[in-house]
RNA sequence: GCCACCGUAGCUCAGAGGCAGAGCAGCGGUUUCGUAAACCGCAGGCCGUCGGUUCAAAUCCGACCGGUGGCUCCA
């Protein structure tokens, strides 16, 4: 498809999603005439429209509002566009209070517009689709509070959430995907692969199973073969730390209601949230020279923040958590070339995992921020031409950034094609000067370094929830946590499948034998299910002529070969890393 | 934190005022099998917690805890 092609699609698509909000929200009109109307726009994968109701939507009301939208469709109803006087306007709306909020914020020299179909009128900009029959194929999804304007002092509406695509086929594929979707949720294949659980006396705190702390060893371990290559040096911090730390680094004022603390002989103390002020106290242990610059201090240590409980989620959002934390202290001058290494890192990183596409946020300067403008202009200018030179493309986001430096955040889209923010790089001009880091110079003179945070795979609990439903569950070679089971026929195999298994092993594979009392089919079932790469069944054949018949999950069996050349067929693809 | 919904065996779920149920998993036995589920049996429960209504509560009501979908938040 071409570019222009696609974009008419995703314009035709808003459209028509627009359009069937209006439809919705005139269903709701008729259904509940007293409904106060919210706002209705079209969204990513579809719409919705927000209601203020005297009681919440039910699944049968939005079955009842679905088939008065067909209705309306089937009439073909034309979308009709009107031009309204403030006056008018005003007049039309007088009992939607949300509307006349809408209509006060509407800038003067702004024309006010309504599009009309059948007997519903919506205050609206346009555009939308000539008639309701266009709508081909539309479902209503969900339902949910949703505070007024996004608000949380504002009072909560009721949001209704639909889709609509041009083509019931179309719509058919995104429900498919919404089903493949929950087919992959890390929450199920993580207790189906015994990866880890969850437990209410630690809520929103992973316990990981040996299965799913040797997947998250394993990532550690390619991120510090990174680091050596790249330079980092592993620092190894403390989990509590006494409040006046939390003072002096400015937490404790902006940050305390996220934090976890504890008290021991009078005194309090913080759980660290952050890596940053441990690594700035090891940065002034001593005196740095502009020689020693960039320092860059890796840190995995467990971090720990009280997230409020509606925002928590499987391992993507939760209280307790590593990440692959580093932070680079180095001199304005350096932070061109220390982002751009760090981006080479993480497209390396990115490639392996099967993220291609690679989509970037730079945040600029908030109106609230510390630093003078001129080390703004030059951190943000350091920024764009790393972007610029790595020819990718960054969307600028004015406004956006930290009070205390601009950052780059990294997206990258998922097997499913849904979105996830991995990576970020943060540039800090406020920690400096909190700790007083310094290095002296060339000519002698005390200088402030710059602190970059910066992460490529984020929380590595995150992380491995993207990459099991990224996988859905099924882990590349190297990342397996048993990369092949070894399936003996018949009790009279077993002997031979533990020479097999010590031969495996003494390679440094993940290997396990299945000596259960279950037949042949079930072992193999069974391993498909955990979704091991490789499966090594061995029968009177096998054992005979010192081989395994080698089975891959995808179904596909190589046949049976000698035990040197399945081992070596194993290794390869252990090592490849693909 | 806010709105809605949900908590019954390890897991998936049925039961909706009157004796606590099934399948899978587990355990025991039989079976020793050639590429996605052998057969028979056994065991398994403070029905999330606390309080209330009732002769009687898994079931009705309330609070709390935990979870799910959104919203807000993500220095």
């Amino acid at each position: 498809m071409s570019d222009s092609l696609s974009s008419d699609l995703t314009l035709l698509r808003q459209r028509m999603r627009h359009s069937a909000s209006h439809v919705m929200a005139g269903a709701v009109l008729e259904l509940f005439p007293e409904a106060k109307l919210g706002i209705g726009p079209p969204t990513e994968d579809g719409f919705y429209y927000d209601f203020l109701v005297s009681r919440p939507f039910t699944p049968e009301d939005l079955q009842a509002i679905e088939e008065r939208m067909r209705k309306a469709v089937g009439l073909s109803l034309p979308f009709q566009r009107r031009v309204l006087s403030r006056g008018e306007a005003g007049e039309q709306f007088a009992d939607q209070p949300f509307k006349l909020e809408i209509l006060r914020d509407i800038p003067p020299e702004e024309p006010i517009t309504t599009y009309r179909h059948g007997s519903f009128e919506d205050l609206c900009e346009g555009p939308h689709v000539a008639t309701t029959a266009n709508i081909a194929a539309f479902k209503l999804l969900s339902v949910a509070g949703a505070y007024w304007r996004g608000d949380e002092r504002k009072p909560m509406l009721q949001r209704v959430y639909g889709t609509a695509f041009e083509a019931q086929e179309a719509l058919d594929g995104y429900l498919h995907k919404l089903e493949e979707a929950k087919r992959r949720d890390h929450r199920l294949l993580g207790r189906e692969l015994g990866l880890f659980l969850m437990d209410p006396v630690a809520p929103a705190s992973p316990f990981f199973l040996p299965k799913g702390a040797t997947v998250y060893n394993l990532l550690i371990q390619y991120v510090r073969e990174l680091y050596t290559r790249y330079g980092y040096q592993e620092v190894i911090t403390p989990q509590v730390f006494a409040s006046e730390l939390w003072k002096r680094s400015g937490h404790y004022e902006n940050y305390r209601d996220l934090m976890f603390f504890t008290y021991a002989d009078d005194r309090e103390y913080g759980i660290k949230p952050m890596n940053c002020p441990g690594h700035a106290l090891l940065y002034a242990s001593q005196v740095r020279s502009y020689r020693e610059l960039p320092v860059r201090f890796a840190d995995f240590g467990r971090l720990h923040r009280f997230e409020r409980s509606g925002v928590l989620h499987g391992l993507t959002r939760v209280r307790s958590f590593s990440q692959d934390d580093a932070h680079i202290f180095c001199t304005p001058a350096q932070i061109h070339q220390e982002t751009r290494r760090f981006i080479e890192m993480l497209q390396e990183t990115y490639k392996l995992f099967g993220f291609q596409q690679v989509r970037m946020a730079l945040s600029l300067r908030p109106e609230k921020r510390m630093g003078s403008d001129d080390v703004w202009d030059r951190a943000e200018a350091a920024l764009r031409s790393v972007l610029d030179e790595a020819g990718l493309p960054y969307e600028p986001k004015p406004g956006e950034g930290a009070f205390y430096g601009p950052k780059v955040d990294f997206f990258v889209p998922d097997a499913l094609d849904r979105e996830w923010q991995l990576g970020t790089i943060q540039l800090d001009f406020s920690l400096p000067e909190r700790f007083d880091l310094e290095y002296v110079a060339e000519d002698g003179s005390r200088q402030r370094p710059v602190v970059l945070h910066r992460a490529m795979l984020g929380s590595l609990d995150r992380f491995l929830g993207v990459l099991i439903e990224h996988y859905g569950g099924a882990f590349p070679a190297w990342l397996a946590p048993v990369q092949a089971v070894i399936i003996p026929i018949a009790d009279r195999h077993v002997t031979y499948a533990r020479t097999v298994e010590a031969r495996l092993k003494a390679e440094g594979l993940r290997v396990q034998v299945d000596d259960g009392q279950d037949r042949m089919n079930a072992k193999i079932r069974q391993a498909q299910l955990q979704k091991v790469p490789f499966m090594l069944v061995i029968g009177d054949r096998e054992a005979a002529s010192q081989g395994v018949a080698v089975r891959l999950r995808s179904g596909e069996s190589p046949g049976t070969m000698p035990l040197a050349e399945a081992t070596a067929l194993v290794l390869r693809a252990a090592a490849s890393r693909v």
